[in-house]
DNA sequence: TCTATTCTTTCCAGTAGCTGGAAGGTCAAG
DNA sequence: CTTGACCTTCCAGCTACTGGAAAGAATAGA
């Protein structure tokens, strides 16, 4: 199968295929002509990246996943472990966002958003 | 001033304050020895940045506001649509991030995490 | 004054995860 | 036989730095 077909029914960009496979995550034997040749398995560790990265999971993570969906011999602890590791980044990075937005938005709702220059938001980013 | 100086009175690293400095965010002159000479604004239009990228703001908006700093005639409106542009842009990260960590919660929920190879993680990453 | 140390400079490379484009080879259809 | 849609590699760029090497400048101490 070429990397256009493989692409097409894992639903991702040939380039991202293509990357993935240089960075050795799916990386087909090749064909006669030199063509990368995906089977189906190959297909599927494609879709299963698709959704790990979708979930936000990196690529090393994905890396990660994708061994321990590869291996028969995997303990499904490993593969929560790396869930809950990442919702707890999830959970880090929303409250740090939830942080910022509570205090931009304090800062913005004194501002006028007029034609004067006078501008709250300034004066708190200047430090003043 | 010299960069280091400059850089410790702003709460950067040197190396962030010359990157500042080649994208021309805030580019000083040269002293006669060829040292990067900084003054007080100076100071303070990196102590802005700085703030400014605390808050999540990109260098791009950093950009704009810095001019909007610099800007006696500024309007205070031109400020807040730029504030409130990220907010939106915070928003809509927040809300993507909380939709990822409850699907993702929801999905490790299933899994026992022991020894066992079954993986209800494993099988939605597969699509299965 | 000499020297050791701490600046400073530039340039190059790498980080994450692709994405776009150029130049050129391959293959199936008409 | 040609056209067009594929495929290949390589190179560059995106964000916002960060680390390191090599070399010049300044400063503190003996």
């Amino acid at each position: 199968m070429k990397i256009g077909d493989a692409a097409n029914a894992a639903g991702l960009p040939v380039k991202t295929v293509r990357y993935y496979a240089e960075i050795d995550l799916v990386a087909p034997p090749r064909a006669g002509n030199g063509y990368r040749d995906y089977d189906t398995p190959d297909v599927k560790r494609l879709s299963f990246i698709g959704r790990s990265r979708a979930f936000g999971f990196s690529v090393a993570e994905c890396r990660r996943l994708l061994t321990l969906y590869d291996d028969d011999t995997r303990a499904s602890a490993d593969v929560k472990a790396i869930a809950e590791e990442h919702l707890a980044a999830l959970d880090r990075k929303m409250a740090e966002l939830a942080t910022l937005r509570a205090e931009l938005s304090a800062i913005a709702a004194e501002c006028k958003g007029d034609a004067g220059a006078r501008c709250p938001i300034i004066d708190h980013l200047a430090g003043t």
